[in-house]
DNA sequence: CTGAAAGCGCTAACAA
DNA sequence: TTGTTAGCGCTTTCAG
């Protein structure tokens, strides 16, 4: 393995000079500058990242920590968020965690063995208190979730995502609008201030709005999992207690998709018998039958936004933010207008 | 922040002590070990791991290389991957790359930049010359795809994958079984020994047995993306020429969601006019309607098989070896038995 | 513009 | 069992 010194020896100049070349810095003559690339290209040297970031104190990596099971929804902001951080000249360095690990902890850690001079969280909770966020000494931000409960000083924190509970709202509504009045609602947990806790409520404030009562027997809940499998289990078990409902609110595609199935076993039709409307907009969505009505995020835009927040704070121009983006609605074919009747 | 010499100090010991302890060497006295847990302990140290991967030259770091476009296939086996790997105590870092991009190099690169242990190829193309591959001087295996085409010595390279093109025929043969006799296939590239080719030749190798004739106007391919939306737009293109088949078989489940929903929009009912049937068997196709008929790669086993086979190399206890994993037929709803008619 | 030399935090001989 | 010390490959003063 070739070391800078080699190429140093190679190129017939100090080591220091073949540093100056690879950091692209000015203070170097043409005419070494050319010899050393030369050599460099000729041996097809690559510096070693390890050497380099421990001398730099602080590596050029990024860490992502992903929390939870895997969600289609995550893969589309991982990708926006590695090639931006590639296109910035950042390594990004991914760890996933499970739902109830301790994100805050999993990120300190991270932080100290990579040296990271950054962090994104992807799809975390946002409950903590202000001294263990204090445990993150980089930069970081929330992504695709925020601290909306307010337990954190938003000059402390950045994040970039959208406002759950109206989007949760919104997706409601449009059930309403199209002349539903018993609408149940499938969530994962609702004993924190999760994005389910979230949504959940921008689904109760749909019905109060519109002067609907809340039937909790109508409120499905996974207990704490997103995952299809689990939605349909959940929605499945449910349907045997009551199917007294027109419509369905999940609060996430993929939910949406595993509890679709389970009311077709149960005989049900979609949107005949039952409409349904979700939040998030993954992909596969778009290609099931009947195409899902859903509300999408701006999957690329979390992703990039993330990156641009966060490298905006790692080099110093830039502050903490919490940014907000707008959510569009997909019209799919899985909501069904009901008659008016009263 | 703090270092080694820092916990020598406060624990009263040398460097030495203290890395012996945070390596779990014997040689330390269990007073010593304590102090220094202790010491570790309170002061809340985590180790350099860019020091300890730059002195050790190797780090415990294995690189994964995914290439194309975000395959929900992949993700099952991505977790499988670095579960395996965070239990054996390694790190894994991934890096994304496009389709048309070069695997090989990318790992040459990566295995230099980051000092990588071993490489993992997830979803490659096989058809390396020697020369190519020896770039990559660490350990490695490719997952999920193999060089059936034989250009490389099977002692110069590992593999852990399924049999594409038996897989394929077993699947298109499900259709035979069924009394179909018009069968497209829904592919990507052809030209090389990619898997879309491999399971292609499957589909040609199933046709053949049972003597019926390869008619390439039912081959439709997407030329070289496997994408969903791609699936969808070239079955969309192909279905204005013809629709004289009475099933399909896609080369992949992703594949497969994107023509069905294809079929749906010409006005053809599945299975009622097409049968549909794929091969990998992702989540997703399990709760689509109608659900999806597929031979299931098993994905748990892939990821894991290719860890163990990687480290056995990497540890030195074992060689390289290709395995072979069997797949499994999910039976779904997608196709129909055809009344038996000549 | 260039080179010598001092580390970055850690591990691993080698001595004691 | 312990400490001393020489680097790992690189960047970065500081002189020249």
């Amino acid at each position: 393995m070739l070391t800078i010194k080699d190429i140093a020896r190679l190129a017939g100049v100090s080591v220091s000079t073949v540093s100056r070349v690879l950091n692209e810095r000015p203070d170097v003559s043409e005419e070494s500058r050319r010899r050393v690339r030369a050599v460099i290209e000729e041996e097809n040297y690559i510096p070693n990242n390890t050497a380099r970031d421990l001398v730099r104190i602080r590596s050029e990596a990024i860490g992502l920590i992903v929390r939870g099971e895997q969600n289609p929804f995550y893969t589309d902001i991982i990708h926006a968020i590695e090639r931006a951080l590639d296109r910035a000249g950042y390594t990004m360095v991914m760890r996933q965690i499970g739902f109830a690990d301790d994100e805050i902890g999993a990120g300190a850690v991270m932080q100290r063995e990579k040296r990271l001079r950054g962090i994104i969280f992807l799809g975390g909770r946002s409950n903590y208190a202000p001294e263990e966020l204090a445990r993150v000494t980089v930069p970081f931000v929330f992504c695709a979730y925020t601290n909306s409960c307010g337990t954190l000083d938003p000059t402390a924190y950045s994040s970039v995502s959208i406002c759950d509970e109206d989007a949760a709202c919104t997706a409601v509504n449009e059930l309403i609008r199209s002349g539903h009045r018993c609408i149940a609602a499938l969530i994962a947990d609702t004993d924190d201030s999760s994005i389910s806790q979230l949504r959940y409520q921008g689904y109760c404030r749909a019905l109060a709005e519109h002067d609907l009562p809340l039937r909790p027997e109508l409120v499905f809940s996974t207990g704490d999992s997103f995952a299809i499998e689990d939605a349909y289990r959940v929605m499945a078990a449910s349907l045997k207690r009551t199917d007294d409902f027109t419509a369905l609110f999940a609060i996430a595609d993929d939910m949406a998709l595993g509890a679709m199935r389970a009311l077709r076993e149960h005989g049900l039709d979609i949107p005949g018998d039952v409409s349904v409307v979700a939040i998030d907009g993954i992909t596969v969505s778009e290609y099931v039958h009947p195409m899902l009505s859903t509300l999408c995020q701006p999957k690329e835009e979390l992703g990039t936004k993330s990156v641009e927040l966060l490298l905006g704070m790692i080099e110093g121009r830039g502050a903490h933010a919490q940014v907000t983006l707008p959510t569009t609605f997909r019209a799919g074919a899985s909501i069904r207008k009901l008659a008016k009747r009263s």
